[in-house]
DNA sequence: CGTAAATCGTTCATATCGTGAATGATTTAC
DNA sequence: GTAAATCATTCACGATATGAACGATTTACG
Protein backbone atom coordinates (compact mmCIF):
# COMPACT_ATOMS: atom_id res chain seq x y z
CA UNK A 1 0.00 0.00 0.00
CA UNK A 2 3.24 2.51 -0.23
CA UNK A 3 1.96 5.53 -1.54
CA UNK A 4 -1.44 4.88 -1.22
CA UNK A 5 -2.24 8.35 0.14
CA UNK A 6 -1.89 11.45 -2.19
CA UNK A 7 -2.65 9.29 -5.08
CA UNK A 8 -4.72 12.43 -6.30
CA UNK A 9 -2.91 14.86 -4.27
CA UNK A 10 -3.85 17.98 -1.93
CA UNK A 11 -5.74 20.11 -3.61
CA UNK A 12 -4.17 23.02 -4.56
CA UNK A 13 -7.03 25.17 -2.67
CA UNK A 14 -5.93 23.01 0.27
CA UNK A 15 -1.93 23.06 0.25
CA UNK A 16 -0.07 25.60 3.11
CA UNK A 17 1.69 26.97 -0.57
CA UNK A 18 -1.30 28.61 -1.63
CA UNK A 19 -3.26 29.52 1.74
CA UNK A 20 0.21 31.16 2.88
CA UNK A 21 0.30 33.09 -0.36
CA UNK A 22 -3.04 34.43 -0.53
CA UNK A 23 -3.51 34.97 2.86
CA UNK A 24 -0.19 36.73 3.43
CA UNK A 25 -0.58 38.70 0.44
CA UNK A 26 -4.05 39.97 1.78
CA UNK A 27 -2.79 40.56 5.40
CA UNK A 28 0.53 42.37 3.65
CA UNK A 29 -2.12 44.93 1.99
CA UNK A 30 -4.08 45.66 5.00
CA UNK A 31 -1.13 46.02 7.30
CA UNK A 32 -0.12 48.53 4.98
CA UNK A 33 -3.02 50.60 4.81
CA UNK A 34 -2.64 50.55 8.86
CA UNK A 35 0.76 51.80 8.77
CA UNK A 36 0.28 54.50 5.72
CA UNK A 37 -0.84 57.62 7.72
CA UNK A 38 2.84 57.25 9.99
CA UNK A 39 4.64 57.08 5.94
CA UNK A 40 5.50 54.07 6.18
CA UNK A 41 5.48 50.73 3.96
CA UNK A 42 6.12 46.90 4.91
CA UNK A 43 9.88 46.94 3.70
CA UNK A 44 10.46 50.00 5.48
CA UNK A 45 9.11 48.10 8.81
CA UNK A 46 11.16 45.13 8.23
CA UNK A 47 14.16 46.97 7.39
CA UNK A 48 13.52 48.52 11.09
CA UNK A 49 12.33 45.46 12.40
CA UNK A 50 15.97 44.14 11.01
CA UNK A 51 17.89 46.63 12.88
CA UNK A 52 16.40 45.42 16.30
CA UNK A 53 18.17 42.10 15.52
CA UNK A 54 21.29 43.45 14.41
CA UNK A 55 21.96 47.05 16.04
CA UNK A 56 23.90 48.22 13.86
CA UNK A 57 24.57 46.39 10.21
CA UNK A 58 26.06 47.40 6.75
CA UNK A 59 23.42 48.48 4.16
CA UNK A 60 24.29 45.13 2.02
CA UNK A 61 24.13 43.15 4.76
CA UNK A 62 20.82 44.63 5.30
CA UNK A 63 20.07 44.07 1.93
CA UNK A 64 21.02 40.43 1.43
CA UNK A 65 19.30 39.84 4.71
CA UNK A 66 15.91 40.81 3.16
CA UNK A 67 15.99 39.68 -0.27
CA UNK A 68 15.92 42.98 -2.17
CA UNK A 69 18.70 44.80 -3.97
CA UNK A 70 21.21 47.15 -2.73
CA UNK A 71 19.61 49.86 -4.71
CA UNK A 72 16.43 49.55 -3.19
CA UNK A 73 18.13 49.20 0.64
CA UNK A 74 19.10 52.61 -0.01
CA UNK A 75 15.64 54.40 -0.97
CA UNK A 76 14.43 52.78 1.99
CA UNK A 77 17.06 53.98 4.32
CA UNK A 78 16.92 57.28 2.88
CA UNK A 79 13.11 57.86 3.22
CA UNK A 80 13.96 56.01 6.50
CA UNK A 81 16.00 58.70 7.39
CA UNK A 82 13.52 61.40 6.16
CA UNK A 83 11.48 60.52 8.73
CA UNK A 84 14.27 60.29 11.48
CA UNK A 85 13.79 56.70 12.06
CA UNK A 86 17.59 55.65 11.29
CA UNK A 87 20.90 57.16 11.34
CA UNK A 88 23.94 56.68 8.72
CA UNK A 89 27.17 56.62 10.11
CA UNK A 90 30.10 55.74 8.50
CA UNK A 91 31.96 52.77 9.45
CA UNK A 92 35.47 53.82 10.84
CA UNK A 93 37.41 50.77 10.28
CA UNK A 94 35.87 50.68 6.66
CA UNK A 95 34.83 53.80 5.33
CA UNK A 96 33.25 52.32 2.38
CA UNK A 97 30.07 51.16 4.43
CA UNK A 98 27.53 53.13 5.74
CA UNK A 99 25.84 50.96 9.40
CA UNK A 100 22.64 51.96 9.97
CA UNK A 101 21.34 52.98 13.46
CA UNK A 102 17.88 52.88 14.93
CA UNK A 103 16.89 56.27 17.12
CA UNK A 104 14.59 56.69 19.42
CA UNK A 105 12.05 57.77 16.97
CA UNK A 106 12.84 54.56 15.32
CA UNK A 107 12.27 52.51 18.05
CA UNK A 108 8.51 54.86 18.83
CA UNK A 109 7.79 53.78 14.98
CA UNK A 110 8.47 50.29 15.38
CA UNK A 111 6.17 50.04 18.92
CA UNK A 112 3.68 51.67 17.27
CA UNK A 113 3.50 49.45 14.33
CA UNK A 114 3.86 46.66 16.94
CA UNK A 115 0.38 47.56 18.57
CA UNK A 116 -0.83 47.91 14.80
CA UNK A 117 0.04 44.19 14.19
CA UNK A 118 -1.45 43.43 17.64
CA UNK A 119 -4.47 44.86 16.83
CA UNK A 120 -4.84 43.30 13.38
CA UNK A 121 -3.72 39.84 14.75
CA UNK A 122 -7.62 40.24 17.03
CA UNK A 123 -9.27 40.46 13.77
CA UNK A 124 -7.11 37.95 11.96
CA UNK A 125 -7.13 35.29 15.31
CA UNK A 126 -10.95 35.68 16.04
CA UNK A 127 -12.62 32.39 17.17
CA UNK A 128 -9.86 30.93 17.56
CA UNK A 129 -8.62 29.04 20.71
CA UNK A 130 -5.58 30.17 22.53
CA UNK A 131 -4.06 26.43 21.58
CA UNK A 132 -5.14 27.40 17.24
CA UNK A 133 -3.33 30.38 18.30
CA UNK A 134 -0.39 29.04 19.42
CA UNK A 135 -0.39 26.40 17.02
CA UNK A 136 -0.56 28.35 14.37
CA UNK A 137 2.47 30.79 15.72
CA UNK A 138 4.79 28.16 15.68
CA UNK A 139 3.21 26.75 12.82
CA UNK A 140 4.46 30.06 10.82
CA UNK A 141 7.45 30.30 13.03
CA UNK A 142 8.46 26.66 11.39
CA UNK A 143 7.61 27.64 7.46
CA UNK A 144 10.38 30.59 8.40
CA UNK A 145 12.88 28.96 9.35
CA UNK A 146 12.63 26.53 6.58
CA UNK A 147 12.74 29.71 4.18
CA UNK A 148 16.03 30.96 5.78
CA UNK A 149 13.97 33.74 8.00
CA UNK A 150 15.29 35.47 10.22
CA UNK A 151 12.84 35.11 13.25
CA UNK A 152 13.71 34.70 17.04
CA UNK B 1 -6.54 43.66 37.33
CA UNK B 2 -7.98 44.48 33.92
CA UNK B 3 -5.55 44.61 31.38
CA UNK B 4 -2.60 43.03 33.50
CA UNK B 5 -1.66 40.73 30.55
CA UNK B 6 -0.55 42.31 27.49
CA UNK B 7 0.69 45.18 29.62
CA UNK B 8 4.28 45.20 26.79
CA UNK B 9 2.09 42.96 24.09
CA UNK B 10 3.28 40.27 21.86
CA UNK B 11 6.77 41.39 20.34
CA UNK B 12 5.98 42.45 16.50
CA UNK B 13 7.98 39.01 15.35
CA UNK B 14 5.23 36.94 17.03
CA UNK B 15 2.30 38.39 15.75
CA UNK B 16 0.38 36.38 13.20
CA UNK B 17 0.19 39.91 10.87
CA UNK B 18 3.84 40.05 10.67
CA UNK B 19 4.38 36.40 10.11
CA UNK B 20 1.61 35.76 7.67
CA UNK B 21 3.02 39.09 5.79
CA UNK B 22 7.02 38.13 5.32
CA UNK B 23 6.19 34.54 5.61
CA UNK B 24 3.53 34.94 2.59
CA UNK B 25 5.22 36.87 0.63
CA UNK B 26 8.33 35.40 0.32
CA UNK B 27 6.28 32.20 -0.32
CA UNK B 28 4.34 33.83 -3.00
CA UNK B 29 7.71 34.53 -4.57
CA UNK B 30 8.92 31.68 -4.55
CA UNK B 31 5.76 30.10 -5.75
CA UNK B 32 6.10 32.60 -8.72
CA UNK B 33 9.80 31.84 -9.48
CA UNK B 34 8.21 27.86 -10.07
CA UNK B 35 5.11 29.23 -12.58
CA UNK B 36 7.30 31.64 -14.59
CA UNK B 37 8.25 29.19 -17.22
CA UNK B 38 4.37 28.03 -17.99
CA UNK B 39 4.52 31.65 -18.51
CA UNK B 40 2.09 32.39 -15.49
CA UNK B 41 2.42 35.16 -12.36
CA UNK B 42 0.25 34.18 -9.35
CA UNK B 43 -2.56 36.41 -10.01
CA UNK B 44 -3.36 34.11 -13.37
CA UNK B 45 -3.39 30.81 -11.07
CA UNK B 46 -5.72 33.06 -8.29
CA UNK B 47 -7.99 33.46 -11.56
CA UNK B 48 -7.80 29.97 -12.88
CA UNK B 49 -8.21 28.96 -9.37
CA UNK B 50 -11.05 31.21 -9.00
CA UNK B 51 -12.86 29.41 -12.29
CA UNK B 52 -13.12 25.80 -10.45
CA UNK B 53 -15.48 27.25 -7.73
CA UNK B 54 -17.29 29.30 -9.90
CA UNK B 55 -17.18 27.55 -13.63
CA UNK B 56 -18.84 30.21 -14.84
CA UNK B 57 -18.23 34.13 -14.16
CA UNK B 58 -18.47 37.55 -15.03
CA UNK B 59 -15.34 39.27 -15.47
CA UNK B 60 -16.36 41.86 -13.26
CA UNK B 61 -17.68 39.24 -10.47
CA UNK B 62 -14.37 37.75 -10.92
CA UNK B 63 -12.46 41.02 -10.38
CA UNK B 64 -14.71 41.60 -7.36
CA UNK B 65 -13.97 38.74 -5.88
CA UNK B 66 -10.21 38.74 -6.43
CA UNK B 67 -10.24 41.93 -5.03
CA UNK B 68 -8.34 43.62 -8.03
CA UNK B 69 -9.53 46.26 -10.48
CA UNK B 70 -11.71 45.57 -13.55
CA UNK B 71 -9.39 46.55 -15.86
CA UNK B 72 -6.21 44.27 -14.29
CA UNK B 73 -8.80 41.51 -15.18
CA UNK B 74 -9.07 42.01 -18.63
CA UNK B 75 -5.50 41.98 -18.97
CA UNK B 76 -4.95 38.60 -17.15
CA UNK B 77 -7.51 37.11 -18.85
CA UNK B 78 -5.99 38.10 -22.07
CA UNK B 79 -3.08 36.59 -21.34
CA UNK B 80 -4.74 33.68 -19.88
CA UNK B 81 -6.71 33.46 -23.40
CA UNK B 82 -3.36 34.03 -25.31
CA UNK B 83 -2.33 30.77 -23.63
CA UNK B 84 -5.57 28.39 -24.49
CA UNK B 85 -6.18 28.18 -20.62
CA UNK B 86 -9.58 30.15 -20.90
CA UNK B 87 -12.38 31.17 -23.43
CA UNK B 88 -14.42 34.29 -23.62
CA UNK B 89 -17.85 33.76 -24.10
CA UNK B 90 -20.43 36.51 -24.62
CA UNK B 91 -23.62 35.66 -22.44
CA UNK B 92 -26.47 35.31 -24.64
CA UNK B 93 -29.26 36.90 -22.08
CA UNK B 94 -27.10 39.82 -21.61
CA UNK B 95 -24.32 40.34 -24.26
CA UNK B 96 -22.45 43.01 -21.90
CA UNK B 97 -21.39 39.93 -19.99
CA UNK B 98 -18.09 38.25 -21.19
CA UNK B 99 -17.72 35.14 -19.04
CA UNK B 100 -14.47 33.00 -18.53
CA UNK B 101 -14.88 29.40 -18.93
CA UNK B 102 -11.90 26.93 -18.37
CA UNK B 103 -10.87 24.99 -20.86
CA UNK B 104 -8.70 21.58 -20.90
CA UNK B 105 -5.68 23.40 -21.63
CA UNK B 106 -6.29 25.39 -18.42
CA UNK B 107 -7.38 22.39 -16.37
CA UNK B 108 -4.06 20.75 -16.93
CA UNK B 109 -2.33 24.46 -16.23
CA UNK B 110 -4.38 24.08 -12.76
CA UNK B 111 -3.26 20.65 -12.14
CA UNK B 112 0.48 21.52 -12.91
CA UNK B 113 0.18 24.52 -10.29
CA UNK B 114 -1.11 22.12 -7.85
CA UNK B 115 1.52 19.86 -8.40
CA UNK B 116 4.07 22.93 -7.88
CA UNK B 117 1.96 23.82 -4.63
CA UNK B 118 2.76 20.29 -3.20
CA UNK B 119 6.05 20.00 -4.39
CA UNK B 120 6.89 23.73 -2.55
CA UNK B 121 4.56 22.16 0.45
CA UNK B 122 6.90 19.54 1.41
CA UNK B 123 9.81 21.95 1.79
CA UNK B 124 7.96 24.68 3.62
CA UNK B 125 6.37 21.88 6.09
CA UNK B 126 9.74 19.73 6.54
CA UNK B 127 10.43 18.78 9.87
CA UNK B 128 6.69 19.26 10.99
CA UNK B 129 5.03 16.34 12.34
CA UNK B 130 1.20 15.57 10.59
CA UNK B 131 -0.45 17.56 13.36
CA UNK B 132 1.52 20.14 13.09
CA UNK B 133 0.71 21.15 9.27
CA UNK B 134 -3.00 19.72 10.07
CA UNK B 135 -3.29 22.49 12.54
CA UNK B 136 -1.47 25.18 10.47
CA UNK B 137 -3.92 24.04 7.63
CA UNK B 138 -7.02 24.65 9.68
CA UNK B 139 -5.43 27.69 11.02
CA UNK B 140 -5.06 29.33 7.73
CA UNK B 141 -8.46 28.50 6.66
CA UNK B 142 -9.66 30.34 9.59
CA UNK B 143 -7.65 33.05 9.33
CA UNK B 144 -8.66 33.17 5.36
CA UNK B 145 -12.21 32.90 6.70
CA UNK B 146 -11.95 36.14 9.09
CA UNK B 147 -10.60 37.83 5.85
CA UNK B 148 -13.53 37.10 3.59
CA UNK B 149 -11.26 34.99 1.05
CA UNK B 150 -12.80 32.47 -0.65
CA UNK B 151 -11.56 28.99 -0.01
CA UNK B 152 -13.44 25.58 0.52
C1' DC C 1 55.17 49.26 -1.98
C1' DG C 2 51.88 49.98 -5.94
C1' DT C 3 48.83 48.48 -9.18
C1' DA C 4 44.71 45.48 -10.17
C1' DA C 5 40.58 43.51 -8.51
C1' DA C 6 36.90 43.49 -5.34
C1' DT C 7 33.51 45.80 -2.30
C1' DC C 8 30.14 49.32 -0.81
C1' DG C 9 26.90 52.87 -1.53
C1' DT C 10 24.66 55.52 -4.83
C1' DT C 11 22.29 57.16 -9.09
C1' DC C 12 19.89 56.30 -13.17
C1' DA C 13 17.22 54.09 -16.86
C1' DT C 14 14.04 50.63 -17.36
C1' DA C 15 10.46 46.91 -16.78
C1' DT C 16 6.40 45.58 -14.39
C1' DC C 17 2.22 45.96 -11.98
C1' DG C 18 -1.94 47.93 -10.41
C1' DT C 19 -5.26 51.79 -10.50
C1' DG C 20 -8.70 55.20 -12.05
C1' DA C 21 -10.66 57.83 -15.85
C1' DA C 22 -12.70 57.79 -20.34
C1' DT C 23 -15.18 55.17 -24.10
C1' DG C 24 -18.43 52.19 -26.52
C1' DA C 25 -21.82 48.69 -26.41
C1' DT C 26 -25.70 46.94 -24.20
C1' DT C 27 -29.30 46.69 -20.82
C1' DT C 28 -32.58 48.49 -17.27
C1' DA C 29 -35.63 51.99 -15.24
C1' DC C 30 -39.19 55.02 -15.62
C1' DG D 1 -38.50 55.91 -25.78
C1' DT D 2 -35.19 58.38 -23.57
C1' DA D 3 -31.98 58.59 -19.49
C1' DA D 4 -29.23 56.15 -16.34
C1' DA D 5 -26.70 52.17 -15.16
C1' DT D 6 -23.68 48.19 -16.24
C1' DC D 7 -19.91 45.63 -18.45
C1' DA D 8 -15.67 45.16 -20.96
C1' DT D 9 -12.00 47.58 -22.68
C1' DT D 10 -8.24 50.93 -23.55
C1' DC D 11 -5.20 54.34 -22.00
C1' DA D 12 -2.23 57.31 -19.22
C1' DC D 13 -0.22 57.36 -15.03
C1' DG D 14 2.08 56.34 -10.39
C1' DA D 15 4.53 53.26 -7.64
C1' DT D 16 7.97 49.60 -6.98
C1' DA D 17 11.77 46.68 -7.77
C1' DT D 18 15.76 45.59 -10.64
C1' DG D 19 20.33 45.73 -12.99
C1' DA D 20 23.94 48.50 -15.01
C1' DA D 21 27.19 52.09 -14.43
C1' DC D 22 30.06 54.94 -11.46
C1' DG D 23 32.98 56.92 -7.64
C1' DA D 24 35.13 56.03 -3.38
C1' DT D 25 37.51 52.88 -0.64
C1' DT D 26 39.69 48.65 0.59
C1' DT D 27 42.07 44.17 -0.27
C1' DA D 28 45.09 41.02 -2.83
C1' DC D 29 49.36 40.13 -4.53
C1' DG D 30 53.64 40.77 -7.81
Amino acid sequence: MIGMSDVKGTPLFATAAFRLGTVGTVVADRFAGRIAEHDLKPKHVGLLAALTTAPVASQLDLARLMGVAPSLLVRLADHLEDLGAVERVRDPGDRRRQALRLTDRGHDLLATCAEISRSLDRELLAGLSGAERAALRTGLGAVAGNLDLPFD
